[in-house]
DNA sequence: CTTACTGCAAACCATTTGCACGATC
DNA sequence: GATCGTGCAAATGGTTTGCAGTAAG
């Protein structure tokens, strides 16, 4: 082997080898492109990306892949978005915690200190209004409750 | 007068005249299951609340009021929810700013230390597997951008 | 009495599902 | 060759819009 670190390319084809999936070339493409994309798209527009390279590939395709794709947690989702609008009474500063499994959200109070910063740049270009720390993770319930479910592989954090 | 503090239904009228927004019985039970509501319900939950008490409401002006709500600022809205699903190459440990205008996410480097922690009740009782820390405001090009447009209600924050 | 709000219906958009054909392993 | 993936089409679910009747200020 000459290559000593793995290149995105190797670790999608191990990925799919562990997880028993097919490596297509639509998958490939489309694994290929959201790795180069800047800026979290929605399946809508890596469909019309891809479909430069593979012209006949279609919209459902292109959606099942990054479903599954986030379910074997090759790449991520941002958290809320796709699912239906949620409203929070409480407009005071707060955290949330998410069970990635019911969908749940908790309150936190925020951290008596150490509010996260915005950064520097950040507040330069941005008027910045709100700010919130969110944790992700499977809640008491969920953990005992046995169904199948996607997403099991990430490790838990500190 | 005799009250001290200023009851959420007093603040709840003041902001809909603030606003020119008329208190209609409709409003104002939206307003109060909302406020009762412990678990950032969906329109559809609250409206299923909601009709409890006034059994003709439909679910469009349950809808309507809380995306009204919002707009002013009355409530808030769990970020990302109730728009496409958005995908993220990036698996590893970073932050984003989200334009609340024009939905632009970026990303942001982690924070080099003291990334917010893990409260303890939550590691005992959640299976925690990922943080991110999220901004909201303007970016740039929407400050400059004179399209009118809902929420500018809200102030920067430091 | 003016202007805004409500309720109903239809439209819309993103996402999901079922199925027959085709491709990968 | 068996199984999984793809593409098409239709269904679904949440959200949005237009409009005529109704109510708040």
């Amino acid at each position: 082997m000459h290559q000593p670190c793995k290149d995105p390319l190797e670790r999608f084809v191990e990925q799919c080898r562990d997880h028993n999936l097919r490596v297509t070339p639509q998958r490939t493409a489309v694994y290929e492109e959201l790795m180069s994309a800047a800026n979290h798209p929605s399946a809508e527009l890596v469909y019309h990306r891809v479909r430069e390279k593979l012209r006949h590939i279609s919209f459902d395709t292109v959606n099942r892949t990054l479903l599954k794709f986030a379910e074997i947690s090759l790449i991520g989702t941002v958290e809320g978005s796709g699912e239906p609008r949620r409203f929070d009474p409480d407009t005071s500063r707060h955290d949330h915690v998410i069970c990635s499994r019911c969908g749940r959200i908790v309150d936190l109070a925020p951290p008596a200190a150490d509010d996260p910063p915005v950064p520097p740049e950040i507040r330069r270009r941005y008027l910045v209004t709100n700010r919130r720390v969110v944790f992700r993770g499977t809640c008491e319930a969920c953990q005992a409750d046995q169904e199948p479910q996607g997403r099991r592989t990430s490790a838990r954090i500190r």
